[in-house]
RNA sequence: CGGGGCGUGGCGCAGCCCGGUAGCGCGCCUGCUUUGGGAGCAGGAGGUCGCCGGUUCGAAUCCGGCCGCCCCGACCA
């Protein structure tokens, strides 16, 4: 039927939709194991390029991986008082071990703030041994009510970033350099442009002196928190003793940071891009960048092609294009271009027996050049020596529509309650409204909206007019950019 | 945790109201023919009907309990 074949159009539920195309597109499958996913290998490849890139991105600016354990011991967490409240009703707890109950019970870590400030008030002496910039790529575990694969499950894969510097002042800096460093990432390899910012005292992280994120707009108009980082102050330092000696002689407590972005961002790649054919994978963190699908009739055209699409592939390899031959025989070769879109590598080549004969390549792209131009005849010499600048151009179409869906769906200069509440009902996305950051103001506009304040957002992004009421009434300190979110 | 829905071959479903020992589509296997947008024909494999108990000569179907999953709300990267 061809029912089994499509998929649930987004306008029919944009959620189900969702969970149709992350196991389809085979990102993602249900487990055993409640709240947990088992990410699929071309999931898992999306990731692995995701790593890589900013990875690279760390390095650049400094910092060094290290590992720290899974388990923590309870009363780590427990030392920070904040952060202990945050995260008491997520925490999964290893009591037994060895056989027997454990004298002090271990969390299983659902971010290791606590167990590596206790190791850098090992490694840390002087201020000579600051700033201390590392990184760590692992596993968090927070036990989740309500899960959605990539988007909130109780293990997640991500990175987290833990610094430690002599003054506030540079603390503060290397927060606001990693949120930079997450939009541009989220710009440049994902294609998805989000808004940053500092977020309100309720949404800060449970421990932070101050958080910032990166927020997305998701094709549904709500918002996804892509990313966020942390000004830890020296909440972390007193509690675990991390302290310098400073150049004048003095003992002093370091100033921390934190930072990191997860698998979550699977899903905001998905949400960004995605259409009702499939996933749309954005070129940079594409595990194969072209797709070749050789076609033939007799055994001697299979021999042929096979043997054109082979040289075809190691040019454009050796060119640096991620590329991948579909010469599966039992399918036929469109079933194969449906899966490949559905999978969303960013081009199909064909190549038959009338290419092999004029030395050309069909290409396809994801998403089409044009609607009058859905495929592209090109001299093999054409495509291997454009192939990299359609790879980028088709990212730079990619981030440009994503932009223009979040700017008409941003509505600015709402000052008023019942329009903000309006024009989130009717599907509204990012609503700026000016506020006069009372928390009791927030939490009224939440229970009324159930939008939160996603963001106090970043210079770049604020009205170009600053708004002077206050949303709950009064006037406006700042201005804020709520939205419905994941 | 509140509301709604659903558990039947790998996937999607029908059968349940009205009990009689399980069927359809897709997928899978074998063979032949096919292959430029989801191939055709023929043959074949595969199911303790979520679990436990009850009613009955007989339960996928009726009754009771339990478990699990999905969706919508309260908390969260």
């Amino acid at each position: 039927m061809a029912d089994d074949k499509r998929l649930t159009p987004r306008s029919e539920s944009f959620s189900a939709w969702y969970n149709d195309v992350v196991q389809r597109a085979e990102l993602a499958d249900y487990s055993p194991v409640r709240g947990c996913m088992v990410i699929r290998p071309w999931g898992y490849a999306i990731w692995e390029l995701m790593q890589q890139g900013l990875d690279g991105l760390f390095k650049e600016t400094g910092h060094e991986n290290a590992y720290f354990p899974l388990l923590i011991p309870m009363s780590f967490i427990e030392r920070e008082k904040e952060h202990v409240e945050g995260f008491k009703p997520e925490l999964a707890v290893v009591s037994h071990a060895g056989g027997r109950e454990l004298d002090e019970p271990y969390v299983v870590r659902p971010t290791s703030e606590t167990i590596i400030y206790s190791m850098y008030a090992k490694w840390v002496q002087s201020y000579r041994d600051l700033p201390l910039l590392l990184n760590q790529w692992c596993n968090v575990m927070r036990w989740e009510l309500r899960t959605r694969l990539f988007l909130r499950t109780s293990e997640f894969l991500w990175q987290e970033g833990h610094t430690a510097h002599a003054t506030r002042e540079e603390a503060e800096e290397e927060a606001r350099r990693m949120l930079g460093v997450y939009r541009q990432f989220q710009e440049d390899w994902i294609a998805m442009p989000p808004v940053s910012g500092l977020k309100s005292e309720s949404e800060k992280f449970a421990g932070a002196v101050r958080s910032y994120s990166v927020e997305a707009l998701m094709q549904d108009n709500r918002a996804l928190q892509a990313g966020t980082s942390h000004f830890l102050g020296q909440n972390f330092s007193r509690q675990f003793g991390l302290t310098f000696q400073s150049e004048e002689g003095r003992e002093e407590h370091a100033w921390n940071t934190s930072w990191g972005v997860s698998t979550r961002m699977v899903g905001g790649m998905v949400m960004t891009h995605g259409d009702d054919n499939g996933i749309v994978v954005p070129p940079r963190i594409a595990p194969a960048q072209v797709v070749i699908v050789p076609i033939w009739r007799t055994d001697a055209q299979r021999v042929l092609v096979l043997e054109e699409a082979d040289r075809f592939r190691d040019q454009l390899v050796a060119a640096g294009v991620r590329v991948r031959i579909d010469a599966r025989d039992h399918l036929n070769p469109g079933a194969k271009f449906y899966e490949w879109e559905r999978k969303g590598a960013p081009f199909r080549a064909e190549i038959g027996p009338r290419d092999v004969a004029k030395g050309q390549v069909v290409l396809a792209r994801r998403v089409p050049f044009s609607s009058s131009e859905r495929k592209r005849f090109l001299s093999r010499e054409e495509a291997l020596a454009t192939l990299p600048a359609l790879l980028d151009a088709f990212h730079e179409d990619l981030l440009e529509g994503a932009r223009a869906r979040r700017e008409a769906n941003s509505h600015r200069g709402i000052s008023d309650l019942g329009e903000l509440k309006e024009i989130l009902d009717a599907g509204g996305g990012l609503v700026y409204t000016g506020w006069s950051g009372d928390p009791d103001v927030e939490e009224r506009v939440k229970q009324a909206t159930r939008a939160t304040i996603r963001v106090i957002p970043d210079d770049e992004f604020a009205s170009s007019s600053r708004p002077s009421r206050c949303i709950g009434g009064g006037a406006a300190k700042m201005e804020v950019a709520w939205a419905r979110a994941y």
